[in-house]
DNA sequence: TCACGATGTTACCGGCAGTAACCCCGGACC
DNA sequence: GGTCCGGGGTTACTGCCGGTAACATCGTGA
């Protein structure tokens, strides 16, 4: 070989960076010859490194994926009661999506993309599997209870969901979006449903 | 005109009926020449009908769409307490996905069908509209208060998450899921983990 | 009988994913 | 030093698909 296998990877990145910028220019919608001269080279090299247009792809939200993952793990790992916790956790998922918002509808709706969804699936599973670990000890369930799970899952669309409806029209600001969904987790609506029906009290929680 | 107007409706949901068959048999990445060889007649009779393949697609997603759409204002508007109603129209989401999976595959996460998206966008929004205004009606909440919007378009995504994942693993049963939903958004949470922590107490209710 | 308009078809265009065949250059071996 | 050889690179192709133009067909109204 003459030239150091070490270069493989740093040229993949080089290939990512190109394709990235490409996609984040002209939506995901993109041809791998226009990929390809982004990166200032011919198709054929793409095809060497990633197989097909789906393996170029589930890279590039392979990527992001991993960087969000991490992002949201260390928000909801760091210290804080639980409920300061979770306001940090989806406060910095509203962040990196609002920071980013032509990667996020990359990974989420671009209908071209959809070798990625295999990358966004694998996502989706491991943050809900960590999100149900922290909600079973927390409750002092058993690690896979059919509530932690379901809740997990429930939780992590539910952010994903009013985040998606947050990057659209803007309206009401960051922090309130992460105060009611927080609110909402935290039993908001039977307590006001309760003061206003008055048929049961609850006390307000902190 | 030789033929009269009204065939134009009837004919095209023939060829509705057949784009249907043939995406359900295989998957969502049809070509337009296949599904006009399944209704028996020649591609243009396909666009004049529909525009482009977009416009078919955003005509079959708009029959699913809607007719889902009838299936949940029903059970939201049925009688019964505020949590029999959302209990019975989480149990209708889920089982109409499940009765449906393909259908249901091909309006969310087909790749190909990136025309259909503005259709499932507009479900979801005429949907979440809908479930804010109860909430908002219900809490005696202004219209459109950002609570009772981030919270419906929370909670749509909340359950349309979890059933995505029930529809793949099958593992709880539907009902253990919507109860599972249901005691999220009841304030089980908090209950829960009150009576762990033990810091403060929440009557439990019904 | 003939013109007309709507329906349907064949045959094509442009573009894209993916690939085969070739080229070039630098090191290795004699 | 000359010759072989292998890996990075390119050009040029195939096959398929979305979309369309041009032509064929047939029933109707005058």
């Amino acid at each position: 070989m003459t030239v150091p296998l070490l270069d493989r990877e740093a040229r993949r990145e080089v290939l990512l960076d190109a394709a990235d910028r490409i996609v984040q220019r002209d939506g995901p919608a993109v041809s791998m010859a226009s990929i390809a001269a982004e990166a200032g080279i011919t198709k054929p090299i793409l095809y060497r490194h990633f197989g097909d247009k789906g393996g170029l792809y589930a890279a590039l939200a392979e990527r992001h994926t991993d960087r969000l993952l991490h992002v949201l793990e260390d928000a909801l790992a760091a210290g804080g009661s639980t409920r300061e916790r979770v306001e940090r956790t989806i406060g910095a998922y509203l962040a990196t999506i609002a920071s980013e918002p032509q990667v996020y509808r990359f990974l989420l709706h671009s209908a071209e993309a959809a070798e990625a969804q295999g990358q966004v699936q694998s996502f989706l599973r491991r943050f809900s599997e960590l999100l149900a670990l922290g909600i079973a000890s927390e409750l002092g369930l058993p690690a896979r209870s059919a509530r932690a799970e379901t809740w997990a899952r429930g939780i992590v669309g539910m952010v994903q969901s009013a985040g998606d409806w947050w990057l659209l029209t803007g309206s009401p600001d960051r922090d309130a979006v992460v105060r009611e969904l927080t609110d909402l987790l935290w039993g908001a609506y039977p307590d006001a449903a309760a003061r206003r029906g008055g048929r049961s009290t609850r006390r307000k929680r902190h």
